[in-house]
DNA sequence: TTGTAGGCGTTATCAC
DNA sequence: GTGATAACGCCTACAA
């Protein structure tokens, strides 16, 4: 590690480097950037000047030349929560391997808040913009602004913008094909608050699934709340219903924990006597549960990747658009399981 | 909102604006930057220029002269955890509130990556840094930068630095306190993995609070794992080892959400048999527990908007020194409460 | 009250 | 191979 002596100094800029190699600016540029026009010899000097200094070079004026910034804004409106994390963390994956930063903004479910949060972040002259919804529900568009814009997990209204979203359906789909392969027959669907899309996408894909193996949803689905006491709730109105229940399908992990609670408090064996599903694959609810929940992973980092990708190709000059949908993936666990004969 | 018309074309530059003004680069600079030395009706012109043009200052631009980037960089080691989010949540409202921006970085936990991200913002010349550890035990000082470093969760090894760490011992004393208060004197702990600092600290602040009353801990602290599953396990000694226990304090949620489910099923009731504490106050276990969960909350948001101002302060020429540490609070919910007679 | 000119740190384009 | 020099977008003395 370098002395750096003293906190206050400013760092040192490619004059002094160049200074101390006894070059020109120009040369100490060039030497810097693996530039072939200069002689080996002068650039190990430079370089050691430069090592000697701990130069690094002013990204900030770099910029205002290449008219890049290097750098993207992420706006997220939910950083608290469970769903944005990941796919920021897909998005700073996909940019802090190259040279691109990302600048955090959180919004907090204000649209005025956003609004502030993108004029300010355009004033740093962002090369672009990722957008992460809290919910996965369309949302209005930022309208037409000057770098490009990439919508993550809710999408935006408008077609002509890039949009990066789960596949609700076809996770609903792979868990009903899941549970068919397990041989169940008599399902339930216990899922969360009907105003979301999402619970609606999900049912709509596993009652797809399900008919066309000529099975019907006992009673329907039950829309309720993303919790664990409706899950509980549920599970009991469903048990005492329908005493032949083989399959809960819970729209989320947390519902299915509650669903599994009153299974076991009801004497049902899972997954013998009943199989049940969680959707999102939250570790600390579906590791943590007994038996170890099934669940569907939405891929998040992987929509968060793409998202930075997306983003990329349009800074790149080359803009997609339209709604590009990241596939879930099946996690089996123990609560599922072939039925027994 | 304005027309912006296409998505390339370069942002307009002050000097566009004072030429759609019909001044110089100076007075448009001055008018917009609100100096006495223009007319009124200069200033209006100028005003309506950069509103037509949707004009916004190059705030990079702007950092050339005043050598600060009004950017300060956050690396975090836990992205994905949970207790970095809380911790840079605060951080980006003290920051976001006036107008500094915040680079995010996630170094998951690698020193490699850390050095990495480490030089990249300080090629970007964040104004300073934050350094949010994945858990909080002290962590090797990054030493000697041109700019202040402030660390937040986990401290830095070195006391010269500043750190802003959570107050474990006196969550602990919290927790005792409350128990005591209750009228409980059966006390077990639960805690998790006896390698970190932060269970040891949570264990003595509580078992000094109960000593004092002359309540010994029962059976002595059980040290295992952050999981439900060994908060059910311990639970499960506990209660077949000191049948009249009348609380267990839990080291974290997880364990206290294991310990409820073991204490349910072995018929005893809480609170009023056994009266249950977790830590962290993790509301997405702490309110879908049955009865839902007293805990302590450490404060990471004030942790985090704390570390962002004494950074703040370093900035402006006030540096501190040493760790200053954030005390805790008690979340009381269904899971205590005073012992029946 | 307004305009001119220099400089912030870097890179690219030329001459040398 | 190397070194002046002109940008980039903005601010701030200083001059007019």
């Amino acid at each position: 590690m370098q002395t750096t002596t003293g906190n206050t100094r400013k760092p040192p800029t490619l004059a002094d480097v160049a200074k101390l190699a006894g070059v020109s600016l120009a040369t100490a540029s060039k030497s810097l950037n693996g530039r072939q026009q200069v002689k080996a010899e002068t650039r190990e000097r430079v370089l050691s000047a430069a090592e000697q200094l701990n130069f690094s070079p002013n990204v900030l004026a770099r910029h205002l030349l290449s008219g890049r910034s290097g750098t993207i804004g992420l706006v997220t409106h939910d950083l608290e929560g469970r769903f944005s994390i990941p796919t920021l963390m897909g998005a700073e994956d996909a940019a802090g391997t190259g040279k691109t930063s990302v600048l955090l903004c959180d919004a907090r479910g204000d649209a005025l808040r956003e609004q502030y949060h993108v004029q300010a972040l355009l004033g740093r002259r962002v090369d672009g913009l990722i957008v992460v919804g809290a919910r996965p529900d369309p949302r209005p568009s930022l309208g037409q602004l000057p770098v490009p814009v990439v919508y993550a997990y809710a999408p935006s209204q408008d077609p002509a913008d890039m949009s990066v979203v789960t596949d609700n359906v076809q996770g609903g789909r792979l868990v009903a094909e899941h549970l068919l392969a397990c041989g169940r027959s008599r399902v339930a669907i216990v899922t969360g608050d009907a105003g979301y899309g999402a619970a609606h996408d999900r049912v709509d894909g596993a009652t797809a699934v399900l008919a066309e193996a000529g099975v019907e949803v006992l009673g329907g689905p039950l829309y309720g709340a993303w919790t664990e006491e409706w899950g509980r709730t549920a599970a009991g109105l469903v048990v005492n219903r329908f005493a032949d229940v083989d399959a809960i399908i819970s729209g989320s992990d947390q519902i299915a924990r509650g669903v599994l609670d009153t299974l076991r408090e009801a004497g049902r064996r899972v997954p013998e006597d009943v199989a049940v599903t969680g959707h999102d694959n939250w570790e600390i609810l579906a590791l943590n549960a007994r038996p170890q929940l099934t669940s569907i992973d939405m891929n998040l980092e992987e929509l968060g990747r793409r998202a930075a990708a997306l983003l990329f190709d349009a800074i790149e000059g080359d803009p997609h658009h339209g709604t590009e949908v990241i596939p879930s993936r099946l996690v089996p666990r123990g609560s599922t399981g072939p039925k027994p004969a």
